[in-house]
DNA sequence: TCTATATGATACCTTTTGGTATTATGTCAA
DNA sequence: TTGACATAATACCAAAAGGTATCATATAGA
């Protein structure tokens, strides 16, 4: 729960799991995609895979990354429990629009 | 989007949203709730608010703190992208638990 | 008005983070 | 075996994070 934050607060972090979405990588291939050292990156993937959201198989002298989207599961469970606050602001908002259909561009 | 992911990495700032979920506290209200000095609290209101997760309203001399699911809504759609990532994954689960009913503590 | 209280604003400290550069290790392929 | 390549491991650096202590400001209430 808390690593898989602490991975998705980085941007770049959050980048790298688009990517792997599509299919897995290994460090060089994720490297291609961005502006920084592979050693970067390579900090990025770790931190990615202690938050479980993916896992590393190696394979000959390269490594693949795959997403693994236990940790992205944990953390949207966790933002599940707010759902209730914003379904009622939709409602809020809703019933303001409902309300007040005469009123233009404000 | 990432000042709520930023927000959201912090234990002690889920825990705040979790608190404010109940009702709206000041941040006294908040600080008696933690080890730490207010300051402490005062900044991690101050990157909640960043983070659109809570809106802030001065009441006379107090500062009332109360829940803006906005940003909390734009993380959830963010992992809401990888929800067929671990619908996929949890048939992949069924069909293999279907597959090797055999199999026992494996 | 005077005082206690709630908060704001700084300055400062330590640890973590995101990054680089460099060196070492393991593996593929000729 | 040897050279090229993909990654690992370290050491190092600057900036951001999370925290404290301190002082200033504003307001509620006697």
């Amino acid at each position: 729960m808390q690593g898989a934050f602490r991975a998705l607060a980085d941007p770049t972090r959050r980048q790298i799991l688009k990517h792997l979405s599509r299919h897995e990588m290994s460090i060089g291939d994720v490297a291609n995609r961005f502006d920084i050292t592979r050693a970067a990156v390579k900090k990025h993937l770790t931190i990615l895979e202690e938050g479980r959201l993916i896992s590393v198989t190696a394979r000959g002298r390269e490594r693949f990354n795959r997403l693994e989207p236990e940790g992205l599961k944990s953390a949207a469970d966790w933002l599940g429990f707010f759902d209730r606050f914003w379904d009622h602001r939709l409602d809020d908002l809703k019933s303001a629009i409902e309300n007040h259909e005469k009123k233009s561009n404000d």
